[in-house]
DNA sequence: AATGCAGAAATTATCTATAATTTCAACCAG
DNA sequence: CTGGTTGAAATTATAGATAATTTCTGCATT
């Protein structure tokens, strides 16, 4: 999937950004340009680039001369995150509800039904994400898409923090719910059920390095 | 005020970020890293990097091998950063509200006072932005704050391209209608001011290279 | 044991050089 | 004239080398 034509900086931050993501690199820990050089058999210069497009992710901070880490995170930001989701969600939503066909909402379906047959988070979350996608991509404000994209982005990296390994089957029915309303017309009530579908925050009890258990959070919609 | 602890590659791209936001650099126009890294007087890496930082901002925008341009924008856009400006910063004040003191609301004051006496668009727009930012700033969501703060500059911009040179004037209602309420402790009638306010796109006839007249946009709060 | 301080090692930031690609203009064929 | 082709010039992308800064490590001191 990855795009022979990108450039070799771009390959390098999708390849770091899904790690980010995925939790198989740890939040704060260092990433070192000519470690990663070495590991794609680069130079440093694109990885420096990289670096910067992770940044403006918001996947990693980075401090002058002291180089780049993976950026932490606490419950506060999954909090942001999640209203500033519904914020734009709802704005996107309702430019492209004039816009969505019986065709965009059958595959939302589709979208959804794969959700609820997800055994796995991360074909859970894929399938979450298309979803969104589907719905709001035809309000056409590829800037308003673009930052929804990084907070999705976001999202599934504190899903994944919380239920790296577990994971309950569950139906989604605040789904069906917008569904339903977009096929109806409704668009301020499926708009109000994603807005409030966004921001509910699941929470689990984990397990720490320690032993000890604590409670995680993840946006789950 | 550049920083003499910031990195080359920042220096650059806060520069170019004041040219193209000013307009002193056309829209569309081609970013050539050796002679921008001639003017600096440094290599092209850290322009490169600058580069990166200014795609991120939606300030210029690349195609692999072929580039970096200034981004260019239309009608559609100023709307599309309006609407996503109203969402967010009516967001960022329900938060903020609670934790505004006399003391800012003061300063916010001050600065609406700032923008009433000013007599070009610059000012102007330092004064405006010193507003929002007032008021915002303590809803303590950093991703928030950031992203309104990219969207700032895209207003600037769309601002500056219509009102180069000509500026009336004008005292801003919605300012004042928005700290008396914030005073008053009417959270909700003060975030549906700003709503509307952020949304209020000015439209003002502007000549074209051609000698002709067009209609130009840009949001004015 | 804790603290502080070299000096060494690692790392970042930048520069110079090279390879690969695109752009552009001149030219030629239809 | 139009449209395409070719080669030179310009430009981007990457590599390799160097300077500057930070971090680490071991040892001495309290």
């Amino acid at each position: 999937m990855a795009n022979t034509e990108d450039t070799i900086a771009v390959r390098i931050s999708k390849e770091l950004a899904d790690r980010i993501i995925s939790g198989s690199i740890e939040p704060g820990s260092r990433l070192r340009q000519d470690h990663v050089a070495e590991e794609f058999g680069t130079s440093h210069v694109p990885v420096r680039e990289a670096f910067r497009r992770l940044e403006a992710q918001g996947l990693a901070i980075s401090e002058p001369r002291r180089g780049v880490r993976v950026a932490a995170f606490d419950l506060g930001e999954v909090r942001e995150v999640a209203e500033m989701r519904a914020a734009l969600e709802v704005l996107a939503l309702r430019h492209a509800a004039p816009h969505l066909t019986p065709a965009i909402l059958d595959e939302a379906e589709e979208a959804t039904k794969a959700g609820d047959k997800s055994r796995d988070v991360r074909s859970w979350e894929e399938a979450n994400r298309t979803f969104h996608r589907l719905i709001l991509a035809p309000c056409n404000m590829p800037r308003l898409l673009s930052t929804i994209d990084d907070l999705h982005a976001a999202s599934a990296r504190f899903l994944f923090a919380a239920w790296r390994s577990e994971w309950e089957t569950r139906t989604d029915q605040d789904h069906r719910a917008i569904l339903s309303a977009l096929r109806q017309g409704n668009t301020e009530s499926a708009a109000a059920t994603l807005g409030r579908h966004v921001q509910w925050i699941g929470q689990k009890p984990v397990k720490t390095a320690s032993g000890k258990t604590r409670d995680a959070f993840a946006i789950v919609g």
